[in-house]
DNA sequence: GTTGTAAGATAGTGCCGGTATCCACCTCTC
DNA sequence: GAGAGGTGGATACCGGCACTATCTTACAAC
């Protein structure tokens, strides 16, 4: 297919797909002559996974650069392919964060038995921030014990998420499902729970305060 | 205080905060004369949790326009107060989403009992979108025991998030704390959910891949 | 041939979230 | 009581980001 049919097909501006292959996230189609080019279905699913990861996923385009290379790096296993995507969707501006606050997390990891993660994940060093955050004057302390609770649900989820992926399939179909799944599923759990608390919020002010008109 | 020092405790820079006022993001401090103004602990509390809103939550600055009205609004309870953030916090460039899609998380909110959530939830046509958009060809197709599994732990968080709130908290200072829970809690296990699958795909290579070196 | 569209390069746009500057004036210190 | 420095208030300006528009050259299908 023709750069023109490639965007319409993913639904983007031609524009945007000329940026995208300008900016490199995008490998160039087989040169077909001196102005002819070919697209194929590989070029659409990237295409696809890269407008998801920034859509949904909220991740700058200068981060797509560092997955555009990470997928196209072959001697990439898939799990160190993810650990780049972790480290990428996990893109907000630094705060401060104190060595208490990464001791608490590492305590946490190791309570669940999280022995696999990279020191320098992005994530790790994230979760300390907002901990420290959370130990600034006239607000809600962070708990070992919470935050173990929400290390046991992570926990649950992320094994069954695992679980899921089947590594039968050829590595760039698999990493592309496995985006997805990361991105979208991520962002289904954070609106269930957001979900759950107006429920559930509702339901405690119907017994807390005295029902005037129904 | 005066701003300056409003500012400084916030840890905000001051041309921020004069700019938080002019769009009435921030009461304005108590004049005590032509060109001087008080400040108290309730403009510092505001603007903190401003800040967290918009600098952990990502929540646009013309969003939080919404969010101090309703928090100025003293008509409204609590519970109301929240949906305001909950909606605002789900702030994505919207995706079409079909009628079919918004049928199965009906479905869903229905399986798992959440009667209380408003037909026009904000995550509730979100999450329809994202539903919509898994259902596109060459992706994982969305499942409804699936979908239900992330509901089920989505329940277990935000019943006991619900649980963990004070309601003989002062208004103000309440609504604030349920805010910062909302935000940085949800983060909290945003990462959370990262580093298990870090730890879970290790886990999984290290068994399935015959080990080289070590 | 004529017309339409491709590729490729370069320049421009719109929005967002602040910053910077200016001014008239107040208040604190010495 | 004089001077330094900070204040509220208004307006103008800026840098980054993610595109978008335009232009040129050339080929391809009719």
């Amino acid at each position: 297919m023709l750069v023109s049919e490639l965007a319409e097909r993913a639904d983007v501006p031609l524009a945007t797909v000329k940026y995208y292959l300008r900016e490199g996230l995008l490998p160039a189609g087989e040169t077909t002559g001196p102005r002819r080019a070919e697209y194929d279905d590989e070029h659409l699913r990237r295409l696809r996974v890269l407008r998801l990861l920034r859509e949904v996923g909220g991740v700058p385009v200068t981060s797509l650069r560092q997955v555009a290379d990470a997928l196209d790096d072959e001697s990439l296993a898939v799990h160190d392919v993810m650990t780049v995507i972790a480290d990428v969707i996990t893109a907000v501006p630094t705060i401060a964060s104190d060595s208490g606050s990464l001791e608490m997390v590492d305590q946490v990891l190791a309570a669940v038995g999280w022995d696999g993660v990279r020191p320098e994940s992005t994530d790790r060093l994230r979760l300390a921030e907002l901990v420290s955050l959370l130990e600034g004057p006239g607000s809600i302390g962070p708990d070992v014990d919470v935050l173990l609770f929400y290390a046991g649900l992570a926990d649950q989820l992320a094994r069954a998420e695992v679980a899921r992926v089947d590594d039968s399939t050829e590595r760039s179909l698999l990493l592309e499902q496995m985006i997805t799944g990361t991105v979208v599923y991520g962002r289904v759990f954070e609106l269930m729970r957001q979900l759950g608390h107006e429920h559930h919020h509702r339901v405690r002010m119907d017994r807390t305060t005295p029902v005037v008109a129904r």
